[in-house]
DNA sequence: TATAAGATTTACT
DNA sequence: GTAAATCTTATAT
């Protein structure tokens, strides 16, 4: 049986975002909306580097009502619309005024599957956390939510030591950022392949 | 005030 | 594979 941990602050107050972008593969995303528990396994994240990354909202020190969650200390959720349509969730991280974050892109469903099919309006378990926008829809985040502390008790992260293999990561370029130019090139998107969830899957 | 673009999803051809 | 949906935010008048 293994021991469930909660993340703490120190694991996001360190100043490499992109390692911690590695970090959270494996790591399982839980929130507790109006009282109800889901929780998913993070399979796909995405690093943006403060203010010398283009394809981040922070880039050249940018600060604006909605950026400004980006400032503030590591272990705070960011969360914005976009599209108009979509509720991304971010997991700020290092000291308060560095805007580094990290998308998370797509989870594993793994408590709450019932309530996620529910919000999702859909019983296509592939696809209940399959993207950035349909995560959030899944597990009940919205923009509301911006700026919550990831040390409380409505979002958290726990470490359930699930350990991602080297042959279990695959890294490329991030998505959707083709504005960003040569950052957009960056090797900055992680996605985490489980073996055995593969084979289950056969 | 007005306009353009966006860290996407979904449906349709 | 292509395109529409859809509306906030940021930037320019």
């Amino acid at each position: 049986m293994k021991k469930i941990i909660k993340v703490e602050r120190n694991f996001y107050l360190r100043n490499d975002v992109v390692q911690i972008a590695r970090e959270l593969l494996g790591k399982v995303l839980v929130t507790r909306i109006h009282g109800i528990i889901t929780k998913g396994i993070i399979s796909e994240t995405e690093a943006y580097n403060g203010v010398v990354d283009r394809a981040s909202h922070a880039y050249g020190g940018r600060r604006t009502k909605r950026t400004e969650t980006m400032y503030k200390q590591g272990g705070t959720a960011y969360i914005y619309l976009c599209y108009g349509i979509h509720h991304l969730f971010n997991v700020v991280t290092n000291r308060e005024g560095i805007p580094h974050a990290v998308l998370v892109r797509s989870l594993i469903p793994f408590e709450g599957i019932d309530t996620m099919k529910k919000r999702r309006k859909t019983n296509d378990v592939a696809r209940l956390c399959s993207g950035p926008g349909s995560l959030t829809q899944a597990m009940g985040i919205t923009t509301s939510y911006d700026g919550t502390d990831l040390t409380g008790n409505l979002i958290w992260l726990e470490d359930h030591g699930i350990k991602p293999s080297v042959a279990e990561i695959s890294i490329s370029s991030r998505i959707g950022v083709d504005y960003a130019g040569e950052d957009a090139l960056l090797p900055y998107r992680f996605i985490y392949h489980p073996q055995d969830f593969l084979r289950g899957k056969k």
